[in-house]
RNA sequence: GGGUGUAUAGCUCAGUUGGUUAGAGCGCUGCGUUCACAUCGCAGAGGUCACAAGUUCGAGUCUUGUUACACCCACCA
């Protein structure tokens, strides 16, 4: 016997143990079984598992175990990535507790110390994984930083390099002041916030009085300007181009140049130049071989390049002083308020400075053509299509990718320098000296770029170098590569999932997956973002504890799709909960009432209509779920699969077996039991995906089975279509639900057992009810059931199909109740009635709707009329009383 | 400024190629429940499908416009 109640809290634990011990979550790469492979979205090693993950990799887990179950060889490839940013940011953060700086350590042992944390507290979150139910294959796991992966990354970039596909170059980067280093344009978030204007005169040289006005919303940039620009056509200024202006407080001059970039309805008309801060001054200050003064440190504060007493200050500080002077020599003109955007850093929050370094980039323009193509072409299908439109827009915009970092975690570049300069760029220090050697004619000491690559880097290798890459013969590779699907938020398409399509297809030649699905974010209960500030964050772990893995998996999975966001909450996750309660107690009941399989059941040859018509709905459903799953509609399969369980099976089949149960037809009892065991195992079967710990436990309490449910099949049902018996229940539903709504509506207590009159029906509808009788009295609650001829005094009525329904209730009833009652239900049918006639008279209609559609009206038409004829008649007698 | 969405019941959302009287879950109201399940069942109420115009015999569905909201990208002297 079934315990009373599911216990996820234990059970979860010891079958996902036994999954991983009996290799189920391994793939075959040797099997002659079709590959499927998914690669996960690696997690940050820093990471512990979020609602987000939770969904992601629900859903991976979910296609995952469907393909298994459908006999492919599964790969689900997991991973960590070490996320450069993040993690130095949380290992120093963690120093800064004992008052240690990264500085204090050096290079080295700061590394060794982040691999150390990495070893204790990294990785955690495969734990958590675990919990959720992923079956990855484990012993595969990988981590950007680890050899093979390293290899591959020291391979492309040189290859890259070698193919000037990669270098590098001084120009504007975004500049983190806090981490001292580049970050890439996705990485700068733009604020908005209200700043201010301020209109500065800087005066004309050689002429007195005459001043140019400047408006900037950075005064304090003014020490590195070096032009003033206006527009050519500009009638205020042209006579004064190719004159100077004098920069106040330092008194420095600089020309008046004519460049495009002046906009004369903006502004003054007059802008000034300052190419090493503003990326459009850098480039004006390009087309005119302009001075490029850097005025900042790498700490964002004013350098030596500016008068003493602002060296040192930050550039609000700079700020403050500088409009103090102009203000004092009188320059300063006006102030006005702007709106503006302020960059911040994603990840430290500070304020990036555009600042002129020597950085490695890589050019897109190739590689990022084939990957707009591959999208274009259809060589990746995109779910949802729209998404495209994103990916095209940004990919038609491309920029070049500034790889490099000033960090001290993550994967150096692999350069080293000569003496003079020269750059050697090799998989190892050994290729590298050789290379030296072959320049100089002599052995040189080199010293190695310190930088390290941006995490995306590794992470656009991961399709294929998780898989063996470089080795080229690796089974993994030529097996499972390209993967077949990429699932993922569309939050991080422009980080991964474009540069992953690039660097595939330049190292492969050949795209990385076949199918990308974007899901979206997940929020709280009222739709909004949970964010640490907000404190509305829901902890996946905190649900599983409460509710188990399969209640939250589920509340994520009904609403994944089309690339919608998904809300989460208590109330959300314990419906899911309950609807595993449910399904126990199912068990229970089938348990109780002895289904199992009977040796020679064949469900192609039931005999009882009940038992056909639930093996057609299990049918149908499952044909919706691997149709919805196919195109990665997870919703429609989640949602397709509770109905059937909850709506079809427990709600009806079950509940309509007990009359069958509790009748005295053995052969019935006997064919009733064997459905039902064999509908509860393909049902458990089909829902495994979504909820695998439940279904697991349930398919090894309620059978002698040998195997795993996670290691059978999927149930073919193809050979079930309708059929007329199932039909009947169909019609018997529809019956049971007109008595049943009669019944309320009158206020006829649920328990009270009545007796039904039937008028009307023909003779199929007569044997369809007899043969259904039990089943009638049972689920309508009725005593007795009496074909008449005419209608019976003083009862309620109803029709359905054509057959009059009669609740005699002798003189209990409530005549103006009922008046109403059935004027409404009247009135309901006459308007349907006007409208079809008016419809099925207009000649318009006639000659140009489809024939189908005018065959059904008319045959609805003429339906509706007799019901209406019935219903007139029962209120006629009605009036009589 | 460019782009992508969304707008249907109190809430969260379905609604296939236009075709009978627009659906589900939750919530609400009423009724019920000695045995699979109070983690339950049955029934009911509740909607001028954001607004306007158009196409059509017929529009929640297609077109155009308007409004509101959400997200992404870019610019900002």
């Amino acid at each position: 016997m079934l315990e009373k109640t599911f216990n996820p809290q234990d059970a979860e634990p010891k079958i996902a143990k036994k999954w991983e011990e009996l290799g189920l979550f391994a793939a075959q790469p040797q099997s002659n079984k079709p590959p499927f492979c998914i690669v996960i979205p690696p997690p940050n090693v820093t990471g512990v598992l979020h609602m987000g993950h939770a969904l992601n990799y629900s859903m991976q887990d979910l296609l995952c175990r469907y393909k298994r179950l459908k006999g492919f060889d599964v790969l689900w490839q997991p991973g960590l990535d070490h996320a450069g940013i993040a993690t130095q940011i949380v290992v120093e953060r963690v120093l800064a507790k004992d008052g240690i700086s990264r500085h204090d350590l050096g290079r080295e042992k700061f590394v060794e110390r982040v691999w150390q944390w990495k070893e204790e507290s990294g990785g955690q979150i495969v734990k958590q994984l675990k919990a959720l139910g992923a079956s990855a294959d484990w012993s595969r796991e990988r981590f950007t930083m680890d050899e093979g992966l390293s290899k591959a990354v020291r391979k492309v970039f040189v290859k890259m390099y070698k193919d000037g596909l990669i270098y590098k170059d001084k120009r504007l980067v975004n500049w983190d002041s806090k981490l001292q280093t580049a970050v890439s344009d996705l990485e700068v978030i733009q604020k908005e916030t209200v700043g201010k204007m301020w209109y500065m005169n800087y005066p004309v040289e050689g002429m007195a009085d005459t001043f140019i006005t400047v408006a900037t919303t950075r005064p304090e940039t003014f020490f590195g300007d070096t032009a003033v620009a206006v527009s050519a056509e500009d009638e205020r200024y042209k006579h004064l181009i190719g004159k100077n202006v004098v920069l106040p407080i330092i008194n420095r001059p600089i020309p008046i140049i004519a460049d495009e970039h002046a906009d004369p309805e903006k502004g003054t008309g007059a802008v000034k130049i300052t190419p090493a801060h503003d990326f459009n001054d850098f480039e004006v200050g390009k087309r005119h071989n302009l001075e490029m003064i850097n005025i900042l440190d790498v700490h964002a504060k004013l350098n030596e390049n500016v008068p003493v007493d602002f060296q040192g200050l930050t550039t609000m500080e700079a700020r403050a002083l500088v409009l103090k002077k102009i203000e004092e020599l009188g320059l300063l003109v006006k102030i006005e308020d702007n709106p503006m955007t302020i960059p911040y850093g994603d990840r430290t929050g500070v304020v990036i400075e555009p600042y002129l370094t020597d950085q490695w980039f890589v050019d897109t323009t190739e590689i990022g053509r084939q990957a707009l193509e591959a999208v274009e072409q259809g060589k990746v299908n995109v779910y949802p299509e729209n998404m495209k439109n994103t990916y095209y827009e940004w990919m038609r915009n491309l920029q070049p990718w500034c790889i490099s970092r000033q960090l001290w975690w993550g994967h150096q570049v692999p350069v080293w320098y000569g003496p003079d300069g020269e750059i050697f760029c090799e998989e190892t220090e050994e290729l590298a000296k050789q290379e030296a050697k072959k320049h100089y004619g002599k052995e040189v000491s080199l010293r190695r770029d310190t930088d390290v690559l941006d995490t995306w880097f590794s992470s656009g290798l991961w399709a294929f170098s998780t898989l063996g890459w470089p080795d080229a013969e690796s089974i993994y590779l030529k097996k499972y590569y390209p993967t077949s699907v990429l699932v993922t938020a569309f939050d991080i398409i422009f980080f991964w999932v474009a540069r992953m399509m690039m660097m595939s297809l330049y190292n492969m030649k050949e795209i990385p997956f076949k199918d990308i699905c974007f899901h979206g974010l997940v929020r709280d209960e009222k739709g909004q973002k949970m964010s640490k500030s907000k404190n509305n964050g829901i902890d996946p772990l905190e649900m599983i504890r409460k509710y188990g893995a399969d209640a939250l998996r589920m509340s994520l999975l009904v609403q994944a799709g089309s690339g919608r966001d998904v809300l989460i909450g208590d109330s959300r996750v314990e419906a899911y909960r309950n609807f595993t309660t449910k399904i126990w107690n199912a068990a229970r009941f089938a348990e109780m009432n002895g289904a199992t399989v009977a040796k020679d059941f064949d469900p192609a040859k039931v005999k009882l209509p009940l038992n056909a018509w639930v093996i057609t709905k299990l049918s149908e459903a499952e044909k919706t779920i691997s149709k919805a799953i196919d195109t990665y509609s997870i919703n429609e399969a989640s949602q397709s699969i509770y109905h059937f369980i909850w709506g079809t099976f427990c709600d009806w089949y079950l509940e309509m077996s007990k009359p069958i149960f509790y009748g005295d037809n053995e052969a019935a009892k006997i064919e009733t039991r064997s459905t039902m065991a064999y509908i509860f195992e393909k049902m458990i079967t089909l829902l495994h995906p979504f909820m695998p710990f439940i279904t697991e436990e349930l398919w090894a309490d309620t059978g002698k089975r040998d195997n795993m449910l996670m290691a059978s099949i999927w149930p073919d049902l193809a050979a079930f279509e309708d059929n007329e018996a199932s039909s009947k229940i169909d019609w018997a539903i529809e019956l049971i639900g007109s008595v049943r709504s009669l019944r309320a509506e009158m206020g006829i207590s649920a328990s009270a057992k009545i007796s039904l009159k039937i008028q009307d029906a023909d003779e199929k509808q007569k044997q369809l009810i007899q043969s259904l009788t039990d089943v009638i009295h049972f689920m309508a609650k009725i005593e007795s059931i009496e074909f008449v001829n005419e209608h019976v005094k003083g009862s309620v009525s109803t029709v359905y199909d054509g057959i009059i329904i009669m609740i005699p209730l002798d003189g209990l009833i409530d005549v103006a109740k009922e008046k109403e009652r059935l004027n409404k239900e009247m009135d309901n049918l006459k308007g349907f009635i006007e409208r079809s006639k008016a419809q099925l008279a207009n000649e318009a209609f006639v000659s140009k709707a489809p024939e189908k559609v005018i065959n059904e009206r008319k045959k609805a038409l003429t339906e509706a009329g007799e019901n209406l004829t019935k219903l007139q008649e029962a209120y006629k007698r009605l009036a009589d009383l």
